[in-house]
DNA sequence: TATCCACAGGAAATCAGGGTGT
DNA sequence: ACACCCTGATTTCCTGTGGATA
């Protein structure tokens, strides 16, 4: 924003939102276009909303639901279709009201964190620190909690996105742990519920646990187009007001969301986008216009703000490979390139270690895997056999992300020195 | 066709930094 | 102060390998 020398701003802040305010709207209630809202009808998922309600109708008698497993691929409704029972079950008139806890292991992701997020949430007063205590300590005044707080009630734990613990070492210890808790305790009863994003994420679980879930899990399968359509139809006539939708607009937001992620979240936050959009420039309605600028900045977003929340040594790796290929273009970058550019890289920036190649390599498996440069593994006969990297996103799109990282911004420059 | 490069990538050990109760 | 716990990041050690070259 410009200043000039009365202090005044050059954006003028009054008449912007007098504007905003008597400018055309277009929301009704923008919140429904959050994947956290839980909707009153969800489409295409009836099959699953029965099994579940099936399945946890008895806590309502005080009776003990089997442990159960959702699982299908990201943005197919697992959670909201959770929580969308939860709301129901707690709709009913009944004498015993089931408790829920909702955890997701991106955020807590071992055994110790589980078991103290469950506890700090229940209790009001004493709180189990972050660190420090035995986990067997935690997990005693945890039984002792829940039975005296919940009496004879049932207690829903809601796993969700398991899948991310899934190559960790507590993974077994985390759902022995719950399903230990149920054995122990007295009056109160738990139920867990797991829910994975991944297909086939039960293939290193213990035998044990996987029978403790029951035979039948439950599976979300992806959207079709069609199915997504109906979804995003369902939730603008929640969230938009009448007429700003232009018929395209909708069968767009499917296509683009279907070809590119192939899932409801993402469709979803287009559409918001596109209303914002049309939203910020006073438009009357939204148009494919609209989408097509929405699609590109939810793209451009999501990978810089993927690339400032990296660790940074995995930033310095990706400087690295910015490096080479800006000094460098014809050359073919290999793992042993990125090794001794990060080796120098790192000795600039102040309280940086160098890696070993071995951890180097790990940090280049997981750039690749989620698509921000390719690795390829290719044999050079004499010349041994390596992975040849380059980059899959705009060189542009890196260097806009990586200027706005304090510390490696000064090195933006710095030329690497080739044999 | 045997060789040998420059790594790949699994398993286990180690380190550092947060904390505890005694 | 001390012994110990939990965790994430990294190192150490390791065995395996595709294919151009000698």
């Amino acid at each position: 924003m410009l200043k000039n020398h009365n202090n005044n701003y050059k954006f003028n802040i009054d008449k912007f939102y007098k504007n905003y305010l008597k400018g055309p709207r277009i929301f009704k209630n923008r919140d429904a276009l959050e994947s956290s809202y839980v909707p009153d009808k969800l489409p295409h998922r009836d099959t699953q909303i029965k099994d579940i309600i099936e399945k946890t109708a008895c806590a309502l008698l005080g009776d003990t639901p089997q442990n159960f497993l959702c699982y299908g691929m990201i943005g197919t409704g697992k959670t909201v279709t959770i929580r969308y029972v939860s709301q129901k079950l707690a709709q009913e008139n009944s004498k015993i009201k089931p408790s829920w806890i909702y955890i997701n292991c991106n955020i807590f992701s071992t055994p110790y964190r589980i078991l103290a997020h469950i506890y700090n949430t229940i209790s009001r007063q004493d709180k189990i620190p972050p660190t420090g205590l035995l986990k067997d300590i935690i997990f005693k005044n945890l039984i002792r909690l829940l039975d005296s707080k919940f009496g004879n009630s049932i207690f829903f734990l809601v796993l969700d996105e398991i899948n991310v613990l899934a190559d960790k070492k507590g993974f077994n210890e985390i759902l022995c742990d719950l399903i230990k808790l149920n054995e122990n305790l007295d009056n109160c009863k738990t139920s867990l519920i797991v829910i994975s994003n991944k297909l086939k994420f039960w293939e290193n679980l213990d035998p044990r646990i996987i029978s403790n879930l029951g035979e039948e899990h439950i599976l979300f399968p992806l959207y079709s187009t069609d199915q997504l359509k109906d979804i995003l139809i369902e939730r603008s006539k929640i969230s938009f007001l009448k007429g700003v939708l232009t018929k395209e607009v909708i069968p767009l937001c499917t296509v683009l969301a279907t070809m590119k992620y192939g899932y409801a979240q993402k469709a979803l936050e287009l559409l918001r986008r596109a209303g914002e959009l049309a939203e910020r420039a006073q438009n009357k309605i939204i148009t494919v216009k609209h989408v097509r600028k929405a699609q590109k900045e939810l793209e451009n977003d999501y990978i810089k703000e993927y690339i400032k929340n990296l660790p940074l040594q995995a930033q310095i790796i990706l400087l690295s490979i910015y490096l080479i290929s800006k000094f460098n273009p014809e050359h073919t970058i290999i793992s042993g390139d990125i090794y001794n550019i990060h080796s120098k890289v790192a000795e600039l920036i102040p309280g940086v270690r160098q890696l070993t190649r071995r951890r180097i390599a790990d940090y280049i498996n997981d750039l690749s895997l989620v698509g921000i440069i390719s690795a390829e593994v290719k044999s050079m006969g004499h010349y041994g056999r390596t992975k040849i990297i380059k980059f899959d996103i705009r060189m542009k799109l890196i260097e806009k992300a990586l200027v706005k990282i304090d510390r490696i911004q000064g090195i933006l420059n710095y030329k690497p020195i080739f044999l």
